[in-house]
DNA sequence: CGGTTTTGGTCATCCAGCCGACATTTATTT
DNA sequence: AAATAAATGTCGGCTGGATGACCAAAACCG
């Protein structure tokens, strides 16, 4: 089982399911909810004190800023994720997150009643280390993958764990719903547009994908490896 | 305050505080001590099973490999760090400790007995996790460092941070004791030995410092900025 | 001390993939 | 439906910095 299955996998039933009991309801009680539209903008950790979000549904995506205003996408989430200043530590890095699907919902609570919840729940407090960890890991691997890895092979590589993840297989192809522009791949596996842009076709050339603005069809999943 | 520091300071105090009282040292005397020299490996990723450790003295390095065996140096760490499977979660990249000092101590424990600790100390679970989150915030400034900043770049912020450490200031003057080669740099700023090689000639020429195989003196620490 | 290994210095070569520029297609607005 | 905007295609030029090759200087070691 590979690192990202393994943190589907453990966000979506270990840690939610502590979440999703007892304390974390009282949080999310005293918490606004917010719902957003394709394109708009949900948070800024600019103008937010440590607050924390959990995704409810829909997809988001999260867009860091460094000091001199370039832009990339860090992630890409999915319901029952958390975001916002989730690692109790602020950062020199801004970021916000971009409703990309439509009908987002989220709800988020002060990182400080968190804290208090943890204090108080030390195995809430362990599940969330390990969820933290992962977070951690995943990041490492991305480091990992831009020192060592060239642009087609991190390319191949994302196709791989998006179908992984949200993949619905069907007689040997394997069906994504397209909701990312080129640019927002490129910007995912650090590159540029043209070259993702390349990369699909070359792809399609030579009969892997199919591919239009809202779909990717995967007809030769061997052939990604 | 920038990151860096603030880890170093939280590491240093609040995290240290609470580890080394009560629980932690009866932990440490449940593990074994090891020592190293200069050159020693002291953890290898693949053999051991969950056991984390604390570095009780000296320097080491962390070097990570990836499935064909491309290594880079992931980090260098103090006295008081913690390094090993701290995560929770294991990864599909293999690393290993390396003494860069000589007499290098460290003390390690079973995860799964710091675990039982964090489940009856509320406290020292919260410090645990904001020192991961720490650890996270690290390492996307890292990444965020390499997708937008050049080597040059790269190299410059890597003095400073090296400086606001572990550099003792005297007249205008920034000592570091030089215990990284040129090789070793290179692969903390993602880079290879010839460039660093150039830089820090080039900041020679220039007059910004000065340096030898065991000391570099930083003489203009502004031109750093 | 002399031989071996490790580290540092320098240079010429080369290339992945970025960048700009522009055309075309698709989506959105008015 | 026309106008406007956004996303995709395509191409050639250009460059940061990697790579390899080779030498000099330190450090290490029997």
């Amino acid at each position: 089982m590979n690192l990202e299955t393994k943190y589907w996998h453990l966000h979506n039933h270990k840690l939610m399911s502590v979440l999703s009991s007892s304390e974390l309801k009282e949080i999310c009680l005293i918490t606004n909810f917010k719902t957003a539209k394709k394109g708009e903008i949900i948070y800024f950790s600019h103008d937010e004190s440590s607050r924390v979000y959990t995704l409810k549904r829909g997809t988001i995506k999260i867009v860091e800023i460094d000091q001199k205003g370039n832009e990339i996408v860090k992630d890409i989430l999915q319901e029952g994720d958390l975001f916002g200043q989730f690692t109790l530590a602020d950062s020199n890095l801004d970021e916000y997150a971009v409703a990309v699907s439509d009908y987002v919902t989220c709800c988020s609570f002060r990182m400080d009643d968190f804290e208090k919840v943890i204090e108080r729940n030390p195995t809430l407090a362990l599940q969330y280390t390990k969820w933290v960890g992962l977070r951690l890991k995943r990041m490492e691997n991305k480091y990992a993958n831009l020192v060592f890895k060239d642009v087609r092979t991190r390319f191949i590589g994302f196709l791989k764990d998006w179908s992984s993840n949200e993949g619905v297989t069907s007689q040997d192809e394997v069906f994504l719903k397209n909701y990312l522009t080129h640019q927002d791949i490129a910007s995912l596996i650090c590159s540029t547009r043209q070259t993702v842009t390349q990369l699909f076709n070359e792809l399609k050339e030579n009969g892997t994908l199919e591919y239009s603005r809202t779909e990717i069809i995967i007809k030769n999943m061997a052939a990604l490896t």
